[in-house]
DNA sequence: ACTGAAATTAGACACAGTCCAGATTATGAA
DNA sequence: TTCATAATCTGGACTGTGTCTAATTTCAGT
């Protein structure tokens, strides 16, 4: 993933994919993303999208955001309590998350094993697992 | 956990151990958390403190939550993008969340092994490994 | 071109959480 | 008691994220 040089015309094949009509502010708000690898908020987002002069509105923003989440095309990240992330990997994996910088970095879920969790009540089915490592920069 | 009958006597008591100077208020926030076991989200800790006739301002109530987690006497758990939610459960522990219904429920961290987290890098300390297990009610 | 559907937009709005300056309450010495 | 002082609490303004809406723009198909 963090390899790949997106181009903008294999992102339009890539939200093709995922039966998303690929319009110039989804494949501006694609491009932020994927060619970063980063897990960045709404807020960056709006922000690298409407860097050089393009015009890309807020509620786009979201709308798409939410679009691509809904395609799972990306995932979100709830490890901070005013804002979400947004992750342009969708492979499953864990975050460390610094608590001091904001710095969040992947875990790959292939790397560690969760065993004894609890059987799930009938009518309950997992959606997911999610493990957060909270770290501090050393020194208190 | 979960069986203690909690007084406001036995609460203060709990209150001045945690270095925290036990008003009224206060008093009743931690009632409201600890008589119930429950996990609360600020509004409703708002609701339940001013349910009857009291009067406490949203100001106090999150001046005070956030008193508390800084004392630790409580923790927060971070799994909906929208607002916090706050533990009066201390002890190491995991949670389930349920997305539809908004359900937060305890795993014990005795019972479940994470194995195979990668080294930390130099001068980084965990400050602590949250597992949630975003569960949906059946049928999609 | 013309038309309807899809997408985008500005700005109003909702709501969690913070901040502040003034009022209230607790503490404890005189 | 009385008074001074510090600690706490308060309403309400404010901030930041995220949603909603009605109007406009863009697009695809004819
Ligand atoms: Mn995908
Ligand atoms: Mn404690
Ligand atoms: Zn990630
Ligand atoms: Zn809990």
């Amino acid at each position: 993933m963090r390899s790949i040089h997106y181009t903008r015309d294999a992102l339009v094949e890539v939200l093709r994919r995922h039966d998303i009509n690929p319009t110039h502010q989804r494949i501006e708000i694609a491009y932020a993303l994927f060619s970063r690898g980063e897990h960045l908020s709404a807020d960056q987002v709006l922000a690298i999208v409407n860097d050089r002069h393009s015009q890309t509105s807020k509620a786009t923003v979201y709308n798409t955001l939410n679009l691509f989440l809904r395609k799972k095309l990306i995932r979100e990240v709830i490890v901070d309590p005013s804002k979400v992330f947004y992750d342009p990997n969708t492979i499953p994996h864990h975050h460390f998350y610094n608590v001091d910088t904001g710095e969040l970095v992947d875990i790959d879920a292939a790397e560690i094993t969760i065993s004894g969790l609890p059987q799930l009540p009938e009518g309950i089915v997992t959606e997911g697992v999610d493990v957060i490592v909270r770290v501090r920069s050393k020194a208190e």
